[in-house]
RNA sequence: GCGGCUGUAGCUCAGGGGUAGAGCACUCGGUUGUGAUCCGAGUUGUCGCGGGUUCAAACCCCGUCAGCCGCCCCA
């Protein structure tokens, strides 16, 4: 690298992606349109740190979570202030420290939303990244927060998506109480490793499920059958309640899970059919959520969840001697957007350029008047470029097609003669005033 | 972090121990003010990177990096 004469010759790094010019614009739309929404609902934006301090990461006692630390190329021996940092690996956390920290300043509820990248140290693969953004949603308050918001949380969720142009969304709904309260019930000791395999359901199927709970979480054939059992309920409405209680156990958590995953069911009833389902099995994203939990899937595809969240009753709780239960989501901007540029999603209407018109130079004497034009249009508010030389027309027009520019400005070649403007898609071209020329 | 598969021109790929190919793309031209079609001409690679074996390596071996798949974990 220190010899001049060589290049280093640039390569990708494993899980940190970069997109082209055409893709990065659609991506930034997307944020728009997603803050949007967000802000639709009144929910303010915070930004924070990309670093927290190691403690507050792992205040909810999250072993490693293949978390990056931060370090100093030259640390001294006795440095170790930074090494007590590390990138956040969500947006939620970060927000329960803030909540904590601003509390006194803060007005509760508390609505905020995020955009921001996160970070994990994992394996990357299709759609999985050790960089992503995370588009984070999320309302806390003190001592309770009302039940209205598991469902309101989950409809703006689908609504950001729907103001995306990306195929169908389904949001998968349970409620940890539920299985917790029923594998209790059943006097099931190893409850982790036994949600953990029956989350797998959907990927290992009954009989993986069954292999797993007996092999690995302990359970006998008889439990892991009664296990197996509730992890397999899915209906589209309140349905699963009755399913559940069917089979007969009893327990108050269970009980309660019940029925707050039913108020929620029933409170977005009024999303569009096949919006939602309740799926039992579903039990992973982080640990610090207890009560509803849910994840966003594209419909018809196997790609692992789009977005993903649930309540934590006392995430926050661990920064401040208060109750602070929250519930948000989040939305796998990254993940969702590569996903899709993979199927060639986003082939059609790509530009390479947000310019809405390729000003002609006709000839360098022109050069005062095509400025003159090209201020006119952007004071209208339209994006325009100038092309840079004056080269054959031929080679201008080649350049506007090739980012696809939509439209080609001609000021006038002579003085006293007209502009005129090329619709590149149709072909026509005809006179225009740049002081009132629309799309 | 563990295991597996893959890596040849900008893209999709063929080749397979003796000094690198196709299609598409790209560049230029087909005269005077016009792209996407057509015609003509042309350029393109340290065969991911480093090392080893060999008279000779893109091809065999080792390492490494990257992508993908599975695990782990999760957006």
């Amino acid at each position: 690298m220190g010899d001049k004469n060589r290049i280093y010759k640039p390569k990708p790094i494993s899980g940190y992606a970069e997109w082209l010019p055409e893709h990065r614009m659609v991506e930034m739309e997307w944020m728009d349109k997603i803050r949007n929404v967000f802000e639709t609902y009144g929910f303010c934006n915070i930004e924070t740190p990309s670093v927290e301090e190691l403690d507050v990461l792992l205040a909810k006692g999250e072993t490693d979570k293949e978390i990056y630390t931060l370090t100093r190329l030259q640390a001294d021996e006795d440095d170790d202030k930074d090494a007590r940092l590390g990138l956040h690996f969500d947006l939620t956390v970060p927000f329960a420290r803030y909540t904590a920290q601003h509390f006194n300043d803060l007005v509760f509820p508390f609505k905020r939303y995020q955009i921001q990248r996160s970070w994990r140290g994992e394996r990357p693969q299709k759609g999985r990244y050790r960089e992503f953004y995370q588009c984070d949603i999320d309302v806390i308050n003190i001592d309770a927060l009302p039940l209205h918001f598991d469902a309101e949380i989950p409809a703006i969720m689908y609504a950001a998506y729907q103001a995306l142009d990306i195929p169908p969304v389904e949001l998968r709904l349970s409620n940890r109480k539920i299985l917790i309260g029923y594998l209790t019930a059943l006097g099931v000791e190893d409850i982790t490793t036994a949600t953990r395999t029956l989350d797998k359901l959907d990927k290992i199927g009954a009989d993986g499920v069954i292999k797993g709970l007996t092999e690995e979480a302990g359970l006998s054939e008889d439990i892991a059958q009664k296990s197996l059992a509730l992890a397999e309920i899915k209906s589209e409405d309140t349905g699963f309640y009755d399913q559940v209680k069917s089979l007969g156990i009893q327990n108050d958590l269970l009980d309660e899970g019940l029925d707050e995953l039913k108020f929620v069911v029933e409170n977005l009833s009024h999303l569009p059919k096949g919006a939602i389902k309740v799926d039992l099995s579903i039990v992973r994203g982080f640990d610090y959520y207890t009560g509803t939990i849910l994840e966003a899937y594209l419909k018809d595809t196997d790609y692992g969840a789009i977005g993903s969240g649930g309540r934590y009753d006392d995430l926050a709780g661990s920064y401040i001697n208060k109750k602070l239960p929250g519930i948000g989501v989040s939305i796998g901007l990254t993940r969702l957007f590569s996903l899709l540029i993979e199927i060639g999603h986003f082939k059609e209407a790509e530009r390479k350029s947000p310019a809405d018109i390729l000003m002609v130079l006709p000839d360098e004497a022109q050069r005062g008047v095509t400025l003159e034009t090209a201020n006119t249009l952007r004071a209208r508010g339209y994006k325009v470029e100038m092309y840079h030389a004056a080269s054959k027309l031929k080679k201008q027009l080649a350049y506007a097609e090739k980012k696809a520019i939509p439209f080609v400005w001609f000021p006038p070649f002579k003085d006293g003669k007209p502009h005129e403007v090329k619709d590149m898609n149709s072909g026509e071209q005809k006179n225009a005033d740049p002081a009132t020329w629309e799309i």
